[in-house]
DNA sequence: CCCTCCCTTGGAAACGTTTCCATGAGGTTT
DNA sequence: AAACCTCATGGAAACGTTTCCAAGGGAGGG
C-alpha cells in the first residue's frame, strides 16, 4: 500500500497534472493558486500520502524551522518547567524543538551547540553551564541566542529571560527576619559559580534591615546531592544557634530537610527552613514548605518569544526579569529560644 | 569577522584549491583522502568556521539523522526520566531528538508526529496518548515508531519497552498482605482507559493470596489533579475501614497523602499509604512513602536502542519488560484495629 | 620498459524544495 | 478595437550535500 519511498512534490505534480511550482505554492501557502487546481492538488496529495519534506524546504530557505534547547537537566523540576514553557511557545510558532542536556559539563555544551549550529536551527536557547568564553565563541556562531533562567554577566549582549531571584530572596529573608529571626543560614550558590546573585540578595537584605552577616551562616554549595548534604550538616551542626535556614534551591532544600530530619530537629519548632524553587514536594513535605516559586514555564515561553519574535528588541535594556511569588506554608515559625 | 553567509563545502574546497568531493570525504569521512590534502581541507575548514549543514546531508541522505520523542508531559517525573534516558542513548549514536508534548490531546499528538514526519526523523519514541487507530495510522507513515512507558494492547506489531507494572503492584500487593492488610484501597487506571494492567495485577495478586476483592475498594481515576483528589477522597471517606491504599501513580500517591492529611489519619498508623512511581517527594514526604520505582531513564535508553540499533528484532516476543524495584520505606505499617 | 592495479582526486548528477521569471488567458479601460 | 492589468501557471535555477564514475599518477610485477 504505501509506496517504498515517500511520495515527493514531483510525484504530486504528475498526478495532478500541473506544474511542481504550482503544488509548492499549494503547500507554502504563498503566491495564488486557483481553487479547482487546488483541489486537484490536494486530492492527489492525499492519495498519495504526500507529506512535503521539511528538509527540502530546509534546504531552500537555508533554516530548518526548529530552535535548540540546551538545559543542565531535563529532570530538574525547574528546567522541566523550562522546557515546557519552550514547547508550549514554540508550538503556536510551529516550529519544533531539538532538545538536550549538558549535565553542567562545559564541553559536552559547546557540542551540543555545535551539532544544533549544524542542524542550523533558527536559535538556541540555553540555560548556561558554561563559561563565557565558552558562549562567547558559540553566540558567534549561532544565529541568535537567548538565555533562560541562567545568564552570564560578562555576555550582556545576549539577551536573558531570568526568574528575579534577587527579590526572591529579599522577600523570603524579610518574611523570615519578620518572624523574628536574627541568625539566619543561608545555603546558597557553590563559591566559585559566576554570579551569586542571591548571596548578594541575601546579604544586602539583612544589611537593610539592619541585621549584622555573619560569614559563618552564608556557606556555598554545588546543588548535587551529596555537596547540598555535607553544607547543611555542615551549618546545622557547627551552628547549633540557627533559627532558620534559607536554602537557595530545592536540592539545597532537599538536604536541608533531610539533615534536619536526621537531627531530629523538629520544623518549625526548632528550625525553620524555607527555599527558592517552589518543586513539588514542597506542598507535600510535612510540614510543607515555605518556598519562593520561580517562574519556569514563563521563563521558557518567554525566551522563546523572545528568539522568534522579536528579533529586533533582543538584549536591550538587561535581562527581563520574571517576578518570582513567595508561598508560605508551615514550615517557618516565629522565633523561639534557641534550641539546646 | 563572521560572514554574513554561513561558509558551504564550495568555499572550503575553493580555499582549499580540492574538488568539493574531497571536502565532502574528509568531512564524512568516507573514501580514503590524502594526509595532506586532509590538512589543507580541515585549515581551510577551520579559517572560514565551516559547518556542514546538516541540511543538505539530510536532503542527499533521505534522513535527517535525529529521532522525535513525543510524551505526554515533560514535568512529569517519569516522563523527564524517559526523556533523560533517550537523550543519553541518543547522544552515544550521533542523534539529537526532537522532543515535544502532547498533554494527553491524541488530535494534537497526531499533529505532532505529522509534523516529526515531514521533519523526515529516523524513527519515533512515544509514550503514546491517543488511539489505537490513531497510531495505526501513524505507524504506517513513520519510518519506525517504538513505544515507551506506555503501549497500545491492539497495535503488538509496534515495539515497546515498558515497566514490569504488574510485577510492581504484585510486590507492593503482597507487601501490604504480608503486613496484614486485607481491605486495601487500590486507586487506578482511569476506567476508559485502554488497559488496566496495573487493576488487574492488583485483582490477580490479591486472588492468588486468597483474599477477596471488594468492587468498593477498586476505583479509578484520571491522573489530573482534582480527578485523582476526588478518588482518593471518595475511597477514604466512603469506607473508613481501608487499611491500606495502593495509589497507582505518583499522582493518585499524592492525592491520597493529601486526603489522608486532610482527614487527619495519621500515616501508617491510621492507615498505610503505598505508590507506583519512586518520584522525589517520595523520600521527603513524613513519613516517607513506600513506593515502587519505574525504571524511566532506563526505559528511555532502551527504547532508543531498539529503535536506533536493532530494527530487525524489534517488535518480535511482545513488549520488553524492565523491572520494577520496591522501595520500602515508613509509610506502610502492620495492620492495627481499623480506625474509629 | 610496459602493463596493471590501487590510491587519490575532481566532475557531475541527484536529493526535494522555493521562487524568479516568462507566458498566456481573460477582463477592464480608453 | 487596441492596449493594459491581473491572475494562474509552468520552467528552471538555486540551496549544500553525497556518491557514482572516470581519470590521473605512482608503484610493483612481469
Amino acid at each position: 500500500m504505501a509506496p517504498r519511498r515517500p511520495a515527493t512534490i514531483k510525484d504530486v505534480a504528475a498526478a495532478a497534472g500541473v506544474g511542481i511550482a504550482t503544488v509548492s505554492r499549494v503547500f507554502s501557502g504563498t503566491g495564488s493558486v486557483g481553487a479547482a487546481t487546488r483541489e486537484r492538488v490536494l486530492a492527489a496529495a492525499r492519495e498519495l500520502d504526500y507529506r512535503p519534506s521539511a528538509l527540502g524546504r530546509g534546504l531552500k530557505l537555508r533554516r530548518s524551522g526548529g530552535i535548540g534547547l540546551v538545559v543542565p537537566d531535563v529532570t530538574d523540576p525547574f528546567c522541566a518547567e523550562l522546557v515546557a514553557g519552550v514547547l508550549a511557545c514554540a508550538r503556536t510558532l510551529g516550529e519544533h524543538v531539538i532538545v538536550d542536556a549538558a549535565h553542567g559539563d562545559p564541553s559536552r555544551e559547546a557540542e551540543i551547540v555545535e551539532r544544533l549550529v549544524e542542524q542550523r536551527v533558527d536559535g538556541v536557547i540555553a540555560q548556561p553551564a558554561g563559561t563565557e568564553a565558552d558562549w562567547r565563541g558559540a553566540a558567534r556562531v549561532c544565529s541568535s541566542v537567548v538565555f533562560a533562567g541562567r545568564a552570564l554577566p560578562g555576555l550582556p549582549e545576549i539577551p536573558a529571560v531570568l526568574a528575579d531571584d534577587a527579590g526572591g530572596v529579599r522577600s523570603l529573608t524579610e518574611y523570615l527576619a519578620g518572624l523574628g529571626h536574627r541568625r539566619i543560614g543561608f545555603l546558597g550558590e557553590a563559591p566559585r559559580s559566576p554570579s551569586r546573585v542571591r548571596e548578594g540578595a541575601f546579604r544586602d537584605t539583612l544589611a537593610q534591615l539592619g541585621v549584622p552577616v555573619e560569614e559563618d551562616l552564608v556557606v556555598g554549595a554545588r546543588p548535587a546531592g551529596d555537596a547540598a548534604y555535607a553544607a547543611a550538616a555542615g551549618l546545622l551542626q557547627r551552628r547549633d544557634d540557627v533559627t532558620a535556614v534559607l536554602a537557595a534551591g530545592h536540592r539545597l532544600g532537599e538536604a536541608a530537610v533531610l539533615v534536619a530530619r536526621e537531627l531530629d530537629l523538629r520544623v518549625p519548632a526548632d528550625v525553620s527552613i524555607a527555599m527558592i524553587d517552589d518543586v513539588a514536594w514542597a506542598e507535600l513535605c510535612d510540614p510543607p514548605l515555605t518556598a519562593v516559586a520561580r517562574p519556569g514555564r514563563d521563563i521558557g515561553y518567554r525566551a522563546c518569544e523572545m528568539l522568534l519574535r522579536e528579533p529586533a528588541r533582543r538584549g536591550r535594556g538587561g535581562p527581563v526579569l520574571l517576578p518570582t511569588e513567595l508561598v508560605v506554608r508551615g514550615s517557618c515559625g516565629p522565633l523561639r529560644p534557641a534550641r539546646r
